[in-house]
DNA sequence: TAGATTGTTAATCGATTAACAATC
DNA sequence: TAGATTGTTAATCGATTAACAATC
């Protein structure tokens, strides 16, 4: 029986939720419904119940979700019901606010280790971490298992860097760099250029 | 004779597009194809030239698009053939990195001011500014016209800070902040939350 | 029970792709 | 000219929405 593949949109909502949800918790909310998670997200009742059937049943018919188990749910289907560490790639103004982070905390994810190839920058501190020479990237993220990376260097570098990766195990790479990488097709690649971003609002102003 | 409607989606694109063209062009690149456009973004040959096609006629046929060219009609597309000036807000670990960040040259973009309301940070440098009060942020955004703005403070602060801006005059707004903000209908929002885009990976690891 | 809301089906809508005449 | 590539049309594919029976 071949397994069922999700479309990567429906995917990519799933996080959205789950952002929406875990801060319904905080406000100490028990319950909603597609509507009223529509309603904050912007997103249609019926594409959520949608996206959410792809996986399973999750609510009640006559009171809605459950914000709590839904929450744990799609955090399995994520599989942040785990934290994954991660690799920083890059120790300059990105990479050291990346590292120092704090939005990470009971999302599934933390910073591990952060690499830079300056030799003024190797061994100084970064929040809670001693800058590691890039040159040990291959030995110290294959042997901490690493499967997540954050490249946040320079865009010449950026491709280099992340065939190092590749090859050292890892599987998911967000790129910082402004510059497209070459992957094996196994090996996922997202992009945070803030002026992509920008720019998909300049043309209507 | 109603204006023509432009899918969200294919202004997108665009951004995209006149990244790839200026790395082509400082690599000395004269022409381009689709087809080799396409192949560096993992996007059609045929999906690139619909896209276009909304906007103009760009090419030759036999010879392709001349990249320069074609650049500087996407970047009148996208309003980026001027710089707009941004104000951000929140001097943190964000907020500084991209205050200082180089990637915004030649792209029609520049930060011209950063806000905190932390009175230990404001007066102090950050890159070439010094930190402005939050407080003075209605006059001074309004008084330099500024109509875009990163918002890097933390989320309890996000949604009334977005507030101010808007009614400040400010029109685009990009939101590192993770929560989701209520703004007019006329102002456009984009996120960055790495999360959103590291949880959208390990669904596949 | 009556009201509310789910999960799901079918209909609609929109985006992508294939194909090709036009033409550089 | 022959080869290459555009711009565009029509066909295909996929995603969203509307509607409603099921049921809490």
């Amino acid at each position: 029986m071949p397994e069922k593949i999700i479309p990567d949109i429906v995917v990519g909502r799933l996080p959205i939720y789950l952002r929406a949800l875990q801060r319904m918790l905080e406000e100490n909310r028990r319950v909603t419904s597609s509507q009223e998670l529509g309603e904050r997200l912007g997103i249609s009742a019926a594409q959520i119940r949608k996206d959410l059937s792809q996986f399973g049943e999750f609510g009640k018919q006559g009171t809605g979700y459950s914000i709590e188990f839904l929450a744990d749910q799609i955090k399995k289907i994520l599989h942040v019901d785990q934290v994954w560490d991660m690799a920083v790639i890059g120790a300059g103004d990105i990479g050291s606010a990346v590292a120092r982070y704090q939005g990470f905390a009971n999302r599934g994810l933390r910073v591990a280790m952060i690499f830079d190839n300056d030799p003024s920058k190797v061994g100084s501190q970064v929040g809670p971490f001693t800058v590691k020479d890039i040159k040990t990237i291959k030995d110290s993220v294959r042997e901490a298992g690493i499967k997540v990376a954050m490249i946040a260097t320079p865009s010449q570098t950026a491709q280099e860097v992340a065939e190092e990766l590749v090859s050292s195990g890892v599987r998911a790479i967000l790129n910082y760099a402004p510059i497209n990488l070459n992957v094996p097709e196994d090996v996922k690649v997202q992009y945070i250029d803030p002026v992509i971003h920008l720019q998909r609002m300049t043309y209507y102003l």
